[in-house]
DNA sequence: TAGATTGTTAATCGATTAACAATC
DNA sequence: TAGATTGTTAATCGATTAACAATC
């Protein structure tokens, strides 16, 4: 019904109207949005109305109203938890990144196959062995799984994921991992983003 | 000509066929690529095809010609130095990973605001003050940025950034960049991922 | 009110997929 | 050869953009 490249920027419209919110901003109207965005207009007055939020002529969208609309339509009612498998540096970069950054989604449980990292307390996030997945997935509540494995290991890890019911995957391990119907997985390539980067560099001015 | 996303799956097919050719694997068929990649074979055709590169029906494709003429396609002829700016735990990460990896597109200096990391070798990479920044890219020949510093650095960094002549950027901060039209430039929104998983994750087997 | 902005539909755009004659 | 696969065009699909009456 709602395309993941509009879920995508409805997170980064939230990101910075709480930017706004924290600088005493009430109001805006959907151009100074598109602006700050890069996106047009209209696709940000789209994306707002999917969230069933509606602004008005005068004044545009009020800024906290906005924030919790877009609350409401992203965030799971009683939140969700992530789990990270992988403490190595990109590992390590994402759970001191995301930690208490956001109240309804939040990392609350590591995993990695050096035993100097288990039971350790990585960036306020405890490392478990693997062998412990399912019990702490089930005492957490765990929804999410972030794999920060290298690559030879991730098709192995996304299994054991999908075994202990895990619902939504974000790979960054450089091989593209596919999941059964019932789980969403989304393959983050950074090295075929640079790549492209470096495609465009050698291009220009000829490419767009 | 051809779109960023094509550059981004001709990227992952090399990774994977360079592994096939270590397993001494000599052809390939378009289907076979198609189910490593999670693609169709019609765009792994198309893809192909429009690096130049022709397969038979006998034998489908020859796994080092197409290498090569996925190389002659993406690289530049003579290469290609990357600068990485941040070298938090993402940048960290970033540089481990690229470490010679590929030797026509190489990461050949790091640069950072903390007095502690100038001057020192980070994964194979000098760091460098951001004063020297003008100094060290044109010595290298650098011509693709990749931006790991906080949100609130990012902007300042990247007007640093175009004003060398900078031509591609990969920025990671958690803000939109916008750049000027003779650089490309990709945001990789890691936050806006991990929110679109969880939506999903949330939303299963509703959504798609 | 007057006029800029909104919600929303219609038109456009571009990428993906299906299809099939040509090929080895 | 026979037949699966290729290169490539046409059809489909979905997302973005343009446009404008309704609105405050």
């Amino acid at each position: 019904m709602v395309s993941e490249k509009t879920i995508a920027r409805l997170s980064l419209y939230r990101r910075l109207l709480e930017e706004l919110a924290a600088q005493d901003t009430d109001s805006l109207y959907s151009h100074q949005l598109a602006k700050m965005t890069g996106k047009t207009a209209a696709q940000v007055r789209r994306d707002i109305m999917s969230t069933g939020y509606s602004g008005t002529p005068q004044r545009g969208y009020d800024v906290r109203d906005l924030i919790a609309s877009i609350d409401g339509f992203i965030d799971a009612p009683d939140g969700q938890a992530a789990a990270l498998i992988g403490v190595g540096n990109l590992g390590r970069a994402l759970l001191a990144y995301f930690t208490s950054r956001r109240p309804k989604l939040r990392i609350v449980a590591s995993f990695d196959s050096d035993e100097q990292k288990v039971d350790r307390v990585i960036h306020g996030v405890r490392c478990h062995q693997m062998d412990d997945l399912l019990d702490v997935i089930e005492e957490h509540g765990v929804t999410v799984g972030i794999i920060t494995v290298p690559a030879s290991d991730a098709p192995k890890v996304a299994d054991q994921l999908f075994k202990v019911g895990i619902r939504g995957i974000l790979n960054f391990a450089p091989v593209p991992l596919k999941a059964p119907p019932h789980v969403y997985l989304e393959n983050v390539d950074m090295t075929a983003s640079l790549e492209t980067v470096a495609y465009y560099a050698g291009k220009k001015p000829r490419g767009r």
